[in-house]
Formats: structure tokens, C-alpha cells, sequence
RNA sequence: GGACAGUUAGCUCAAUUGGUAGAGCACUCCUUUGACGUGGGAGAUGUUAGAGGUUCGAGUCCUCUACUGUCCACCA
């Protein structure tokens, strides 16, 4: 134990060596429990390997770690298995950026050359993002620390597709798939994302044979030269002659039918529509009724090809507008107007994402879909807040199957290849028939392996003995904006291959936004680094801060004034420890000393502190952080500090030996106990507190997290206290109210009632915390002094002689005002206690708490009420 | 179009199964007494968005309305 504390927290020094001695202690591991010890385990959201530290990191950092740490302190064998996804489409975007900085490309340097600056570039930046978690004081076991491109998890990959394949889920087709041109690959459904956006729409005549027309309108004029029909609703009054006769498509004169179908909407633009099966899901599924073809106008860069005759070569939106101007020209146009419409954008870049014909690889979804709902139907998984399961059934009850190919370098490549004739081989290495095999260019989409990370990084598919020991893991928490991305996908893919719920709960944590609720975001310039805040505060602070008002599955609005308000209660638990410690002399046996042997004081404290620890337990058990942070925090500040603190001071400096050592003993185990209490939240402060106060053990870290004990509560001792203490701020606001300088002594009579035996015993507190050098207590039926104050507290009323003639008028003023508050409580509650329904309906504790306060709000007013009539008339 | 959240003090947010609304920041006044001025003391601030309902009792449960946000969805 080192001998002084220094006067203030040096933050930046104390984290990078606290971090540092619980890592090489191995405590981060989950080895560092007893060896039968029941496992508690989560698996790390894995952020991007090339990402930098965001507050929504920061977010998960913070309670997880929270978590982590708990489990640790409750003596589970908790393992948090950190890694880093190798995020496909983002990470290739980054290196594309820096070969064009350098002049050159993607295809100029090869695929082998691509692979190797992408692996480059990841072992470059890619540890970047992890090392900020420790600055957050994540207590991962990095020796566990995985990568979704390792060998291993690479392994795991191969193995779910090919196995995939062998049960018949996996087939690979040609279908209408969300295509990026940009980034030239497939990408989901999911990875698109629909706004808003002012366009235009543009009304034109389609010619039928025998030289009628039909007004067709669209977003898209370019996906004209695609049209394989018109449809027209085949009620429609306007148009139903007109099925079954020709159009030709503008500008090259293509002959295409007319046909009725109920999907069109007679209300909506001209009541016809054209149809474009390859470039349009609607459209698409309308030609499969009708069997028409599918016309393929489009490049995978996004320009038209030959399909699109003389237009072949331009650009898709260069086309639209040539188009439209020789359809102009050609006096088909009618007009064209704004139009608020739905635009499909990448999620990754943004560009506009073109529904195209695309051979591509598949996963049947449905069963995997079917145990993922019962998984959650029947309560195997819990998701936290409860409302998102309801969005989760919904998902995946509507599934469409997976497109797991994606036309990128970096990922998993597809493990099949191709013979001459387009036979398709699957599996890890091609068919040693002495024939040639062409590998399969494709890799999977990067949520593919992601999907397999709680059991993945844990040594499957072999069986090792942490996918024994660890495996199925106990929460899952991360964001509820990739419930469906990731979340749905590892619970299918768990259960598909383990048979077990990879998790028993899901823990949805909201987005953090800016203090005005705004999202977070490069352009707003609102974007705020976590590590900036380390520096400037700490860790603690910005985790305080993360974990306090929020709760479950809500956005939280982070106002940096709250990490720098954390940053003073940080400092003020300093200073309570410095006080402590200083205060200390010789041996303090740990632990509170019996319950009897304690003065009211503490008696009182070590009631709220248990009455702390049995609420932030049942807090724990519900994820309910925030709540229980706040109430540690008002617990330190506002009971201990404020008044057990000033309280002890009595004992400390005027106690026999006896009462000494009671109040240094009772010092020192509830601050022990708040530091573990506040260890999950703030570990570093907590724990290098906790090396200059009497402790057993090696380290905070691993001290037991505390437990209630009922012997301590003592609802006397806090109603005698809170007696006490509202005397004793009544007597601070009337000496506030008459201006009496602080430093001046003053004398109180007491009419102690009930309480005298009390007051007798406790009057040295007022000395020190209300001034009150001598406090009479008046004899029974003794007649209140003259030229006083009176300050009532329950059936106690304090006179102060403050003055050698006080302002009687003012003095009669302020007890009206103060009588009048009681009585409207008072009418309140007696109404309450009157009403029959309330005796008999009401819980009886309800009932009686009633009834005491009651009793104490008469009593009160009663002194009042006397005080007014001796003084006022 | 469907679903889900949110609306509480000037600002950011709390409020454990319904028990009569709190904290921080900001604000006003006072204060350097042996932990802390990164402190201490005192104070002001609310028809809990609105309307109805259930209940002895509603911020909390139900219905409707308004506004804000998010997710899902095939309107050219």
C-alpha cells in the first residue's frame, strides 16, 4: 500500500500504467477465475479493420466492458474475444482511393498485387482502432483477438458454405440483383438504402399499331429502350381495348405487347405502365407472369450495350437525357414534371444502385429463418429492449434469400470451381481428375463471415476447448442498426451449425447523437472524438457519461458538459479518498465493525449503502447501467461525502479510541464497497484509489463485486437521520434567510419532544455542519425564548436567537408561508388516508408510510401553528 | 402505406412491478472553517405535448390527436 495519495488524479499517467499491470496479470483472461468458475462470455462487435474510433465504439466499448467487468467481479470466468471484421466492400474502397492517389488502379495492378497492399494496408492501419478500445479500458483477452480473414475463421467460411451447399441451400443463378456500378458488384438488399429525392417524371406517348398511342410515364426514360410490354390495368375503361395489340418502343421500334395487369395503379401517373423486367423488381416479377423477356440493356459499369441500339456506349444518365431529347424531337414527349420519388442509393459510396440480371450465388434462406424465429419465439434468446423483437419477427418472416456473392478481391473467395463444360465443383480444393478447374472468382459478402463470429472465434469447426468451454456465449450486444445485418444472420447461422443459440440475450444499444439529437456526421461537423475526450478528461468521465442517462435500445444525446461534470466527480472521489487515507492511523481491520457497537451516523450510512447495493443488483439483473450509475453516484457525492464525511469528523478528531477507530472502519469499507460498485463503470480511478486504502487482494479488478447484507439496514437509524438532517438544513436556510454571516456562532433551544434522548446524544453534529456552538435542550413545557427563529422538523422545533430583536413581522410572515405549504400536504393526505377505497384497496405498506408522514407533517405544522400564536398576535 | 419509439425544469436526460416528479449543466445569493474552489451552503424553475378513459391513486396502463425521429414496404 503506498503510504500518501498525491493531491489530484493524474489520469494520463494512472491509465496507461493500470491498463498495462491488469494485462500482464492476466486478468483479462478468463483463466484468472477459479478453474470450475461458470463462464460468462461476449464477442465483440467487430469493427471495420481500417475504422477509427467513434463515439458509437465508445458506446460499445463502455458496456460491454461494463458487463465484462461485473461478471468478472462476481467471480464468472469472463472472456471478451476482441477482433476486427475485414469489412469487404469498405476496406476496398480505401485501398482503390490510395492506388488512384498513387496514379494508378485496381485492375492495373492485378488482383495478387490488390491482395497484397490490402494485406498491407490492414497491417498498417488495422491496429489502430483496437488500441483505442484499451484506452478505453476494454478488458479484452487480446490474446484471443481474432480477424475475420484469419486462417482459422477463413476455415470456418469454407466450411458453412460448402456444407451449405451439401444440404442443398446454397445455388447459384441468374436473377434480378441491386447492382453497383461504381464498385462493380452485387450487393444485398440490405446494403441499399431508399430516400426521398426530388426528380423528375417523365410523360411520354407509346405508339400502338394502327396509329393509336398510349401515355406511359417514368423515372427511368433510359430503361425505355428495355421495354418488353406496356401493362395496363385491365379494368381500366381508358386502356382495356388496347390489350393484346402491339406498341413499339421509341427510337428503335422494337414491337412489344400490351397487357392487363392488376398490379397497375389506374390512379397513379397515366393508369399505364411500361415494363422493364431487367432493370426493375416490380417489373420483373410481372414479365414472370406473363413470360416476356428480359431485355439486358445495361454494362456492369453502367453504360447501355448493344441491346440499346444506337444509344449503346453512353453513360445511363447521359442516355436519359439524349434519349429524351430525340424523343422530343420525334414529337412523342408530353412533358415532364418534379416528382418526389424513392432512390435506391449504396450504402457504401452512394451512388445509385441499378436493378440488373446478374448471375450470381445464393442462400435459401427460409430454414434458417424458421429457427432463428422459434430461437426467439420461445425464449431461448431474449432481446433487450423486448419492442425489437417484434421488428425482428417481422424481418424475418418477410425474407428473401441471401446474395452472398459479391464481385470484390478482399473477402473469402468462393470456395468452387468450374470445368469446361460449366460443371460447378464445391468444395475446398478442385476435383483431382486431371482436368482443368477454374477457380470462382466471387467472394462472399462480408456478413457472411460475421455471421459465424461468436463461434468462429472460438475454434470452430474444430472442437477446441474454448468453443467447449465458452461456447454458446452469454450477450450479444451492439447496435439495433444492424439487428438485421448481422444480429438475425448469427443467430441463423448458429443455430443452422451449433444447434445451439450462439447467445441467451440481445442487448440493443441506440446511436449516439449529438447534444441537439442530430446524427452524427462528417458534413454537419459535428462529429466529436472519443480519444480527444480521453485526453482532455479521461476515460472515466467519457464512459460516465456514455453509460448515464441512457437506456436500453434509445439514441443517447452526448453533451460533452457531462463528461466534463463526470470529470469533477472524478476528482471529488478523489478527494474523499484523499480525506480518508489521511485520516488513517495503525491497523484498520476491514469490514464494518458489528452493528451495535456504531453510532446513529453510521448506522445510518451502512443502511444506505445497502440499501445501494441491494438496488443496484436488481438494476443489473434488468440492464438497467445508467439508472444504477446514477444512483452510485448520487449515493458517494450526496450521502457519503456531504454527510457521513462532515459527520466523522466528530469521532475523528474528538472520539475516544473506540469511536476512533469505528469511524475510520466505517470510512474505509463504504468507500471500498462504492469503489467496487463504480470498478465496471470506472476502472481506472476505482482501482488506483483502491491501492491506498486497507484492502485484501491483489487488485480492484478482481475483488468480489458486493453484496447486501440485511443485518446493516435499519430504517430507524435513516428516519432518525433524516430527522437530523432536516433540522439541520432548516437551520442553515432561516440563518441564510437573516443574512447571519457564516462564520458566526450561533445557540439554539430545542424543543426536542419525542427526540430528546436523540438530541442529547447528537448535538455536537449541529457544531459542525450548521454553526450551532451550544444547543439548550429546553426542559418540557418550557417557554420559547424570545426574539427567535424557530425551525421545525417533525415534532422538533429549533429556536435561534439571532439577533437581538428580530423583525417580528417577518419572522411571522415566513411561518404563515411555511405553515401554509404544510397544509395543503397536510389536506393531501388526510383526503387520501379518508378515502375508504384507499384503506382497503392499497398495498397496507403504502398505507402506513402514509400515515407516519402524515403524522409528521401535523406535527410540524402543530409546532407552527404554536409558534405563530405566541408570536404573532 | 405499415410498424415502433420519443415529447418531463432554460438545456441534456432520469424516474426499478402504477404510490403523488428528480439529477447534472446553466441561473441567483452567500461562502476560502483542519478532503476537495475540479469545493461548500441556500434558492428559484414543471397543468410530465394535448384530449378522453381505467384506477383509491397515472409521467407510468388504454384510446384518440399533434409534432419529431427511426425502421419496414413493389407505386411506374
Amino acid at each position: 500500500m503506498p503510504e500518501t495519495m498525491p493531491k489530484n488524479f493524474d489520469f494520463q499517467e494512472a491509465e496507461a500504467r493500470l491498463y498495462e499491470w491488469w494485462q500482464s496479470n492476466g486478468w483479462f483472461k478468463p483463466e484468472a477465475a477459479l478453474p470450475d468458475a461458470e463462464p460468462f462470455v461476449i464477442s465483440m462487435p467487430p469493427p471495420n479493420v481500417t475504422g477509427a474510433l467513434h463515439m458509437g465504439h465508445a458506446l460499445f466499448t463502455t458496456i460491454e466492458d461494463i458487463m465484462i467487468r461485473h461478471a468478472r467481479m462476481n467471480g464468472k470466468a469472463a472472456l471478451w474475444v476482441p477482433g476486427t471484421d475485414h469489412a469487404g466492400i469498405a476496406t476496398q474502397l480505401q485501398v482503390e482511393k490510395m492506388l488512384r492517389d498513387e496514379g494508378t488502379s485496381r485492375i492495373e495492378v492485378g488482383r495478387e498485387e490488390f491482395m497484397a497492399r490490402t494485406w498491407a494496408w490492414k497491417e498498417k492501419y488495422g491496429g489502430t482502432i483496437l488500441s483505442q478500445f484499451r484506452r478505453l479500458g476494454a478488458s479484452c483477452d487480446w490474446d484471443r483477438e481474432r480477424f475475420t480473414l484469419d486462417d482459422g475463421l477463413s476455415e470456418a467460411v469454407r466450411d458453412v458454405f460448402i456444407r451449405l451447399w451439401d444440404q442443398g441451400l446454397i445455388y447459384r443463378g441468374t436473377r434480378l440483383v441491386n447492382w453497383s456500378p461504381g464498385l462493380q458488384t452485387a450487393v444485398s438488399d440490405l446494403e441499399v438504402e431508399r430516400d426521398e429525392e426530388q426528380g423528375k417524371l417523365y410523360f411520354f406517348n407509346y405508339p400502338v399499331d394502327g396509329g393509336d398511342f398510349i401515355p406511359v410515364a417514368t423515372t427511368r426514360p433510359e430503361t425505355i429502350l428495355g421495354d418488353a410490354a406496356v401493362a395496363v390495368h385491365p379494368e381500366d375503361e381508358r386502356y382495356k381495348h388496347l390489350i393484346g395489340k402491339k406498341a413499339r418502343v421509341p427510337m428503335t421500334n422494337r414491337e412489344i405487347p400490351i397487357i392487363g395487369d392488376e398490379y397497375v395503379d389506374r390512379a397513379f401517373g397515366t393508369g399505364a405502365l411500361k415494363v422493364t423486367p431487367a432493370h426493375d423488381f416490380n417489373d420483373y416479377e410481372i414479365a414472370k407472369r406473363h413470360d416476356l423477356p428480359m431485355i439486358n440493356i445495361m454494362e456492369k459499369d453502367g453504360t447501355l450495350n448493344a441491346n440499346a441500339g444506337s444509344y449503346a456506349g453512353l453513360d445511363r444518365f447521359v442516355a436519359r437525357e439524349k434519349l429524351w431529347a430525340d424523343m422530343t424531337a420525334a414529337t412523342m414527349t408530353i412533358r415532364v414534371q418534379d416528382h418526389t420519388y424513392i432512390v435506391p442509393r449504396s450504402q457504401r459510396g452512394g451512388e445509385i444502385v441499378e436493378p440488373m440480371l446478374s448471375m450470381q450465388w445464393f442462400l435459401k434462406i427460409q430454414p434458417l429463418a424458421e429457427k432463428a424465429l422459434a430461437a426467439v419465439r420461445d425464449g431461448r434468446i431474449q432481446i433487450v429492449p423486448e419492442r425489437f423483437e417484434k421488428i425482428y419477427y417481422h424481418w424475418l418472416e418477410n425474407i428473401q434469400d441471401w446474395c452472398v456473392s459479391r464481385q470484390l478481391w478482399w473477402g473469402h473467395r468462393i470456395p468452387a470451381w468450374y470445368g469446361r463444360n460449366g460443371e460447378i465443383h464445391v468444395g475446398k480444393q478442385p476435383p483431382l481428375d486431371g482436368r482443368d478447374w477454374t477457380p470462382e472468382q466471387d467472394v462472399l459478402d462480408t456478413w457472411f463471415s460475421s455471421g459465424l463470429w461468436p463461434f468462429s472465434t472460438l475454434g470452430w469447426p474444430e472442437n477446441t476447448p474454448d468453443l467447449a468451454r465458452f461456447y454458446p456465449t452469454a450477450i450479444m450486444e451492439t447496435g439495433y442498426d444492424i439487428l438485421f445485418f448481422w444480429v438475425a444472420r448469427m443467430i441463423m447461422m448458429g443455430l443452422w451449425f451449433t444447434d445451439e443459440a450462439p447467445f441467451h440475450t440481445v442487448y440493443l444499444h441506440g446511436l449516439v447523437r449529438d447534444k441537439l439529437g442530430r446524427k452524427i456526421s462528417k458534413t454537419l461537423g459535428n462529429t466529436i472524438d472519443p480519444t480527444e475526450l480521453i485526453d482532455q478528461y479521461g476515460a472515466d468521465p467519457l464512459r460516465f457519461a456514455l453509460i448515464t442517462g441512457t437506456t436500453p435500445g434509445n439514441d443517447i444525446n452526448l453533451d460533452t458538459a457531462r463528461v466534463e461534470r463526470n470529470w469533477r466527480f472524478v476528482n471529488k472521489i478523489w478527494q474523499m479518498a484523499n480525506f480518508v487515507t489521511q485520516n488513517l492511523e495503525g491497523d484498520v481491520p476491514l469490514g464494518a465493525p458489528a452493528h451495535d457497537e456504531l453510532d446513529l451516523p453510521s448506522r445510518w450510512i451502512l443502511s444506505r449503502l445497502n440499501h445501494l447495493v441491494d438496488s443496484v443488483q436488481r438494476l443489473f439483473a434488468t440492464y438497467q447501467y445508467g439508472e444504477a450509475a446514477r444512483q452510485i453516484d448520487d449515493f458517494l457525492w450526496s450521502e457519503y461525502a456531504d454527510w457521513y464525511i462532515e459527520m466523522s469528523k466528530y469521532p475523528l478528531y474528538q472520539g475516544d479510541d473506540v469511536t476512533k477507530l469505528n469511524a475510520r472502519r466505517v470510512l474505509v469499507h463504504v468507500l471500498d464497497q462504492s469503489l467496487r460498485l463504480l470498478h465496471p463503470y470506472m476502472p481506472f480511478v476505482t482501482e488506483e484509489i483502491w491501492k491506498y486504502i486497507p484492502h485484501d487482494g491483489d487488485a480492484l479488478i478482481m475483488a468480489a463485486y458486493p453484496q447486501a447484507d440485511a443485518a446493516y439496514i435499519d430504517d430507524a437509524a435513516e428516519a432518525q437521520m433524516t430527522l437530523l438532517i432536516d433540522l439541520i438544513r432548516g437551520v442553515r436556510n432561516t440563518r441564510d434567510e437573516y443574512n447571519v454571516e457564516p462564520s458566526r456562532k450561533i445557540t439554539a433551544f430545542v424543543n426536542a419532544g419525542s427526540n430528546t434522548t436523540l438530541l442529547e446524544q447528537y448535538s455536537y453534529l449541529f457544531a459542525r455542519l450548521c454553526n450551532v456552538a451550544t444547543l439548550n435542550i429546553m426542559p418540557f413545557g418550557a417557554r420559547a425564548p424570545e426574539n427567535a427563529a424557530s425551525v421545525v422538523a417533525g415534532d422538533l422545533t429549533a429556536y435561534l436567537p439571532l439577533t437581538d430583536f428580530i423583525d417580528v413581522a417577518a419572522e411571522c410572515d415566513r411561518l404563515t408561508k411555511e405553515h401554509a405549504k404544510l397544509d395543503i400536504q397536510i389536506a393531501k393526505s388526510r383526503a387520501m388516508l379518508g378515502n375508504e377505497q384507499f384503506i382497503s384497496r392499497a398495498q397496507s405498506d403504502v398505507v402506513e408510510k402514509e400515515r407516519v408522514r402524515l403524522a409528521g407533517l401535523e406535527a410540524s405544522a402543530g409546532q407552527i401553528a404554536e409558534r405563530i400564536a405566541s408570536l404573532c398576535q
